[in-house]
DNA sequence: CGGTCGCTTGACATATGTCAATTTTAGTGG
DNA sequence: CCACTAAAATTGACATATGTCAAGCGACCG
């Protein structure tokens, strides 16, 4: 078990962590345990609560809420490097998944909140993260609530895109023409954006006809013409 | 000017507040500031952005975002005695506006971080807030994704019944039975529900044909089948 | 009292859902 | 490497929940 996987980590200057300062690395070396998820399982043994906490090293986790009849409705994605987790609150019935394969860093919960004593930035950052998880909960709000299909789909595979991407380091401004891998089955679209996998297939086939973006074998994906598809996606703010 | 207005506040026990000593009261009533909005009037005048934090005190609120065409979400409502306001955040393009007369009691953003600095408490209070906010979000998300314009109606009449009855202290069991004022017009109910006034109200009109609830003047309201509403909500957790 | 404004109601249109048949892709074992 | 099967995605025909448009009603306000 290599002594400095914190100093060496991927993510160490732009998760949460970055808070922390570089003599504080020995200490959560101790306390931090990784952990390889395969797409598919569910992240933190449905039984055992959430006494972890985690940040996203690599792959994509998905949270969803479901009726009693089945209907779901995925409520959010989380990619790298964001945090997983609840201090100081209790669970709701919220069920996290891993979308794709995933490498996480796992505290428990107690850890973390003494870490969370101990470096009033760390807690900064905490509210930060979660007022910035809180605005994209909003924002698909509005998505769910107002947007037509075809808007839906091109939202969803311009977020898709950005987070794919900054996750692997590519510059924002590098989207024009880029291929990247969709984190998400047709079904798991379709959760997401409150339609049917139908509609969103269709919508895809109706992007892919209009040269806005590509569809290729397995979940591959290209983007031809963005400023096209943030016009598709209804672009996102108030004048 | 009272002296101890905080002391004698309706909110003390209940709001962020409760999580400083009595001791700091003092420092409170000097930095607090009472404000009285009226209804449909924006709160923190749009240009001199969020600089402002504050407790609500009584009336609702309603946060809104927008798309271009003029589409408009409603994207939550704040009962009091809940908190409003984003330390460490930058506001979103988030529209606040008073859905009722409200009275507010207000701090600088300057002033509630430092009081966030030297109070722990207050700190985790806020972190459980926004917890507490997120998970609200995604439960409308799924409402907005996945529920029928009945069950959306339903679960709305729910939602206000519960948070303006404990805003008025009445209990949460009292609910059977009861009579209170919906702080939304129909069309703030479309816009919250993501729907159209008119589906709105035919589903307000069904529901109260099949006995459940009752439409009286004004934007009264009463519940006359607590147990038959929480069905036609599609009652909300995973079994 | 007349004019708004918010709400209800009805007739009709349509975006999206549903159901079912194919095609494509992915996985398995000989 | 090549069947063979199972799963995922596409496509089409059709159904329907909700939206759209328009008319009428009632309550409030000067």
């Amino acid at each position: 078990m290599p002594r400095n996987k914190c100093r060496t980590c991927a993510i160490r200057n732009v998760a949460l962590c970055r808070a922390l300062p570089s003599d504080a690395l020995a200490q959560l070396n101790r306390i931090a345990q990784r952990r390889k998820v395969p797409a598919g399982q569910q992240l933190f043994d449905p039984d055992q609560r959430p006494q972890l906490v985690a940040n996203i090293i690599s792959g994509v986790a998905r949270l969803s809420r479901s009726l009693a009849d089945g209907r779901t409705q995925i409520v959010a994605l989380q990619f790298p490097p964001e945090f997983l987790g609840r201090p100081h609150a209790i669970g709701g019935s919220i069920l996290i998944e891993a979308a794709t394969d995933m490498e996480l860093c796992c505290f428990t919960r107690a850890q973390f909140e003494a870490l969370l004593q101990h470096h009033p930035r760390l807690q900064e950052l905490l509210v930060e993260h979660m007022a910035h998880k809180l605005d994209q909960a909003r924002e698909w709000m509005l998505l769910l609530g107002r947007k037509t299909a075809e808007e839906r789909v091109a939202s969803l595979v311009l977020l898709c895109a950005e987070r794919m991407l900054t996750a692997s380091c590519a510059l924002a401004a590098d989207i024009e023409r880029v291929h990247f891998e969709m984190p998400l089955s047709r079904t798991e679209m379709a959760d997401f954006l409150g339609l049917t996998l139908e509609t969103v297939g269709r919508m895809m086939q109706r992007l892919a006809r209009s040269g806005i973006i590509e569809i290729k074998p397995r979940r591959g994906m290209g983007i031809i013409d963005i400023a096209q598809l943030r016009r598709a996606a209804g672009i996102n703010d108030t004048p």
